[in-house]
DNA sequence: CCTTAATCCTGGAAGC
DNA sequence: TGCTTCCAGGATTAAG
């Protein structure tokens, strides 16, 4: 589920409770989810010994760095969560579908739970190799990109505009909610081809994504039903969910009043005001299934 | 190039 | 109440 503002209030509330801390042990409770150079005989790649120096993120992954230079990487997929439990009694067990538990100095845990186990976690020597062999794939942070960079990669692309903001290696850290409501705030119709928006188009929507992805972050994040940051708490960005969600309902567009039109795009559930975002200057015929 | 569907999983909600 | 079906924040892969 965690999108780029998820996963930097994860990143955060993580950064406050652990920066400075040394794990004193990790239990892997489920092998898979963990790939790497990690094992029960090895477990320093797991960052066992190591103080937590800082943590980074790039679109919707987080790096937790330790002081020796070694990295683990952590992807939440669509359910996963790192939760630090303060001082868990010592009898009490791990919530369903904790993968790894960090144990640290003085007591706190921090736990990996993710039920349907898309996410997973990474071991690397250092963060020039997370770079090198993980990151490589990605594009530029969501928050960081410039119009100049944004417009040159969808130039690029005969895709729809929906389709290529989604793909992580063009624009790291949006998803589904974000690009629904990114769209809705541009007027721009998720069938446009991404290579017809021109660079006016490309400033606006690069500016209007910050604003909207710095709301979402200064909000909580969104909590659909298992988000949750560092801190175990849930979101708030949902209330303010102009599109996502809501297909079938009014549009909020000043005096639109129609109903939101809710299609399947690159296989996403994708909803849009068919009044404010029109289809300006594209052939209609050749991306609209014909009737 | 492009798009679509299947796939990896679990669980909540809706339908019957 | 219980059973079935569909759907979900992600991402890769194969197929058309």
């Amino acid at each position: 589920m965690p999108e780029l503002p998820e996963v930097e209030n994860v990143r955060r509330t993580l950064a406050g409770r652990l920066i400075g801390r040394t794990v004193a042990a990790v239990d892997v409770r489920r092998a898979d989810v963990v790939e790497g150079e990690a094992t029960p005989a090895a477990p320093e790649a797991l960052l066992v010994g190591d103080a937590v120096e800082r943590i980074e993120r790039l679109g919707k992954q987080l790096a937790i760095v330790g002081g020796s230079g070694r990295v683990v990487c952590v992807h939440l997929g669509m359910t996963g969560s790192l939760v630090v439990r303060a001082m868990p009694q010592p009898a009490e067990a791990p919530p369903p579908h904790t993968h790894v538990v960090w144990r640290f100095a003085g007591g706190d845990e921090l736990h990996f739970r993710d039920p349907r186990r898309f996410g997973g976690v990474w071991t690397f020597p250092s963060e020039a190799a997370l770079r090198e062999r993980r990151w490589h794939a990605l594009g530029e942070d969501a928050l960081v990109i410039t119009p100049a960079a944004l417009a040159a990669a969808l130039s690029r692309k005969r895709q729809g505009i929906k389709a290529t903001l989604l793909d992580q290696a063009v624009l790291a850290g949006m998803g589904n909610i974000y690009v629904d409501e990114l769209l809705f705030a541009c007027g721009i119709h998720p069938l446009r081809p991404a290579g017809s928006l021109g660079p006016v188009e490309v400033r606006t929507l690069v500016t209007r994504m910050r604003r909207l992805l710095n709301r979402a972050i200064e909000a909580g994040g969104s909590t659909l039903r298992d988000y949750v940051d560092g801190n175990g708490d849930a979101g708030g960005f949902q209330l303010r969910h102009k599109v996502y969600g809501r297909g079938g309902q009014p549009c909020r567009g000043r005096g639109c009043g129609c109903e939101l039109a809710s299609i399947a795009v690159a296989g996403r559930t994708t909803v849009y005001c068919a009044a404010c975002q029109p289809l300006t200057g594209v052939d209609r015929e050749s991306i609209l299934p014909s009737p």
